[in-house]
DNA sequence: CTTGGGCGGTAAA
DNA sequence: TTTACCGCCCAAG
């Protein structure tokens, strides 16, 4: 059993989740994710040791099966731009989730950093 | 801005 | 066991 923790502090054990060791190690360091912050698919690969694994990092957000729960909005490119968005309404609703966040962009979808 | 090479995990063939 | 596919990255031009 895994236990991941959202941006909220809410613990959430998940039983029988359907997916690789790889994946479950990606989804639950995106739980790591605070409200307001964002990581890049990078940050993600470095922070589960294996630092060339971005791409592959990438793969996992895409078939991430608990949308609701696993904050992969909260994800984007090294360069700052969005990258891209498997849920319903694609990278608009990626930008919509992390502007309601506190986050802005600017018209090439880019972060702008405070 | 574009391109081209490199990369790693996964599902399907 | 190969292949094809990617929500990527980086260096050059």
């Amino acid at each position: 059993m895994e236990v991941f923790k959202n941006g909220k502090n809410f613990a959430i054990a998940i039983r029988n989740v359907k997916g690789t060791d790889f994946q479950k190690r990606v989804w639950s360091e995106i739980c790591k994710i605070e409200i307001g912050n964002v990581l890049t698919y990078q940050d993600i690969a470095r922070n589960i040791g294996q630092p060339k694994s971005a791409r592959a990092v990438a793969n996992a957000c895409g078939k991430n099966p608990y949308l609701e729960i696993i904050p992969c909005h909260r994800v984007i490119r090294s360069d700052g731009k969005l990258g891209g968005y498997s849920g319903k309404g694609g990278v608009e609703r990626k930008k919509e989730l992390l502007k309601s966040e506190g986050l802005k962009f600017n018209n090439d979808l880019k972060l702008i950093l405070n």
